[in-house]
DNA sequence: GCAGCGAAAATATCT
DNA sequence: TTTTCGCTGC
């Protein structure tokens, strides 16, 4: 019989005891509250700039102080981004304890959990993570197989169907709601539709295939049936600390509740005024719905705003009353005077650009960095014409969001070469991989798949029958891979390998601009320096793909810090002295999309309400009067519906005028607004 | 069963 | 403008 002994129970933390930082004096009586809150659940609703990550930082900071191992904090955020920026910010505060608290994204952290605990749910532990477009191409596979692209009526594309599994997987709703609810023109197509998602599921089971709503909703399934898992995972969760709650949707909502389950600590941070994602799902519904989840919730606001001008925060004030729902929000700052935001009618698209770079090279010679200064706008194309403009006068910047550098096709040609030498299971990349081989197509690559996933030795693809017209290629892809897997070859001598071996195939399939392209093959064979093994390049690849950012402007300046591009998505949760919202069209910002529904108008409302309250001390809004359009010629624009009337006192109107010799464009702040012709086709087609 | 061609459709925000 | 679909000829 063994004998037991009790341990003492852990001292509760003390509030008094020898802290470092002067937590009152260094934070306001809210923010205080907040941050040196005890154990149980804690709400803490925070508008715009009002020190929210500060009071988290610190909350991180306090808790370690009193007592609190680093490991035992788990500290959920939306981006990669957020929770280096986070930790090293407690990091500075405090010391090197915080690096241990672990942070990230949802998917990140129940990756972590399921790459350990996967086989509970019926998968392998090496299951491959798909993205997007990869979930897309299994569906279409499917798709094909069983012949629903050729019924007579029109059958919804691979994306759709995507988009749309996403879309009741992240909402947990059932097809048939989604479906009425955003194409309910394909309701007649119900039963095969779902009888693909059927399908779909059941393949990524049986290829051990994990897409991104996988991830989470595996997650939830893993500890909602396998108690010990739960106990585990939960009981290593001793403070979860949940940032930008206001944008979680229904599984990652339920993920806090199970991650919060052993010890009831939980810290969530969030603005309903700033949700931004109801279009993935996200559900405003839970934050205000947090104390009943929590019972004993302890709630803190945070009102008074540090980051911007009164002006700045006028306009946005007015701005989001304008919401057909209404939040209760009035920020106030001590910083009462200010330049007025202005809001620049722009000829056209070349004289928005030119004013943005007259304007930035000049607030830069007064003082200011570029990477105190961003340049937001509602999608990534947005700021193309910008782009060029930027190049030509070799301002450096770097752009958040748009594009992917991995989601371009020759990037995921050579990442599923990868992913095939990691694992000999992956199906969806040994399918592209063979069909980049002239010859192989849909069919023969599905039996070619067949014989690998049944083979001994895979990787010498020496399997029957092949026609010589390809035999050839398929023996060089066979050593490419073999080579690639010998043990003694580094990471970048692998990549070599590959892009000669894929050198010829990009000519081929991209002959149009595969110069174009090989430049990003270049860059990508520098970001994998930095990689210890496959294994961690294709995870890191997977969960955080890489911003297409300027990298042929940045060797000119290497020594400045660059200006900021990015979607205002990207550029939730950060600040800048100075914003420029470029391209506010109606039809762009609110997006020609959004305006089905009121709902969806709102959210392109938040949008606004965020751009505008990321700025610190000037803030300009800009939109060209005319744009060119092909087909329609140029046609004129109408700005967006949420700046019509809002006051000339707090957004002032400017015009920009030629300077008058060679110099380039430089501005004045005349007295009327050149307003856009009266039209009244609020669509923004062009007429 | 594959490649190539012309027509038609979709077109964003992110993990 | 770019991607996807369906058809045709090899």
């Amino acid at each position: 019989m063994a004998r037991r002994f009790v341990l003492k129970k852990e001292p509760a933390p003390v509030a008094s005891s020898n802290l470092t930082i002067d937590y009152a004096g260094e934070l306001n009586e809210q923010q205080h509250a907040a941050a040196t809150a005890g154990p149980g659940p804690v709400l803490i609703v925070a508008g715009a700039g009002t020190g929210k990550t500060r009071t988290l930082v610190y909350r991180v900071a306090y808790l370690i102080e009193t007592g609190a191992r680093p490991e035992e904090i788990l500290l959920l955020t939306f981006t990669r981004r957020a929770a280096r920026e986070m930790l090293g910010r407690a990091s500075l505060l405090l010391d090197g304890r915080c690096e241990r608290v672990r942070g990230g994204t949802f998917h990140a952290f129940c990756l972590q959990i399921l790459r350990r605990y996967a086989e509970s749910v019926g998968y392998p532990k090496s299951f491959t993570i798909l993205d997007a477009s990869d979930a897309a191409d299994v569906i279409d596979l499917l798709r094909s197989e069983r012949g629903l692209h050729r019924s007579k009526k029109r059958f919804p594309k691979k994306r759709t169907l995507q988009n749309l599994y996403s879309a009741a997987a992240n909402r947990g709703l059932d097809l048939a709601d989604v479906l009425e609810q955003t194409y309910p023109q394909f309701l007649i197509h119900l039963d095969e539709i779902d009888d693909l998602a059927r399908a779909f599921a059941e393949y990524k089971r049986r290829h051990g295939l994990v897409d991104y709503d996988d991830l989470l909703a595996l997650t939830v399934e893993l500890l909602e049936t396998d108690e010990a898992v739960r106990k585990k995972v939960a009981g290593a969760c001793r403070w979860v600390l949940v940032d930008e709650y206001q944008d979680t949707n229904r599984l990652q909502a339920r993920l806090v509740e199970l991650f919060a389950s052993e010890h009831g600590n939980v810290t969530a941070v969030g603005d309903d005024a700033q949700s931004i994602y109801r279009f993935r799902g996200a559900d405003v519904g839970n934050i205000l719905a947090f104390p009943d989840t929590f019972p004993g919730t302890r709630l803190f606001k945070l009102e008074q705003n540090y980051r911007s001008t009164q002006p700045i925060l006028d306009l946005a004030n007015f701005v989001l009353q304008r919401a057909k729902r209404k939040y209760e929000k009035h920020l106030y700052t001590e910083k009462t005077t200010g330049e007025k935001p202005g809001l620049i009618a722009a000829p056209d698209d070349r004289w928005q650009s030119r004013f943005v770079c007259d304007m930035l090279l000049q607030l830069r010679e007064e003082g200011t960095t570029l990477n105190q200064m961003a340049v937001l706008f509602r999608s990534g194309y947005n700021s193309y014409d910008l782009e060029v403009e930027l190049d030509r006068r070799r301002i450096p910047f770097v752009k958040y969001g748009g594009l992917k550098l991995t989601e371009a096709a020759h990037i995921k040609d050579v990442v599923a070469h990868l992913r095939v030498a990691e694992n000999p299971l992956d199906v969806v990349a040994w399918n592209r991989v063979l069909k980049l081989i002239e010859g192989i197509g849909p069919r023969t690559a599905q039996d070619l798949v067949e014989w690998v996933l049944a083979a001994e030795q895979p990787y010498t693809l020496a399997a029957p029958a092949v026609s010589p017209r390809f035999a050839a290629r398929l023996r060089q892809l066979g050593e490419l891979l073999q080579r690639m897997r010998a043990d003694d070859i580094p990471l970048p001598a692998q990549v070599e390998l590959l892009l000669q071996y894929y050198q010829p195939t990009l000519e081929q399939v991209y002959f149009e601009d595969h110069p174009k392209r090989a430049q990003d093959l270049e860059s990508f064979a520098g970001i994998v320096e930095g990689h210890r093994s496959r294994a961690a390049l294709l995870e890191s690849l997977a969960l955080d793909p890489i911003d297409l950012t300027a990298t042929d402007v940045e060797g000119t300046h290497k020594d400045e810090a660059p200006l900021i591009l990015s979607t205002i998505h990207s550029a939730k949760g950060l600040e800048f002295d100075t914003v420029f919202l470029i391209q506010a069209l109606d039809g762009i910002l609110p997006s020609q999309y959004a305006a089905k529904s009121d709902e969806e108008l709102d959210e392109e409302l938040r949008l606004l309400y965020v751009a505008l309250t990321r700025a610190e001390r000037n803030l300009f809004v800009s939109y060209p009067t005319v744009q060119y359009r092909r087909r329609a010629g140029d046609f004129f624009t109408n700005p967006s519906r949420f700046l019509a009337d809002v006051p000339e006192r707090l957004l002032e109107p400017w015009t920009l005028a030629e300077e008058d010799e060679a110099e380039p464009a430089q501005l004045e702040a005349p007295a009327r607004p050149q307003l856009p012709p009266a039209r009244d086709t609020s669509d923004g087609l062009p007429f």
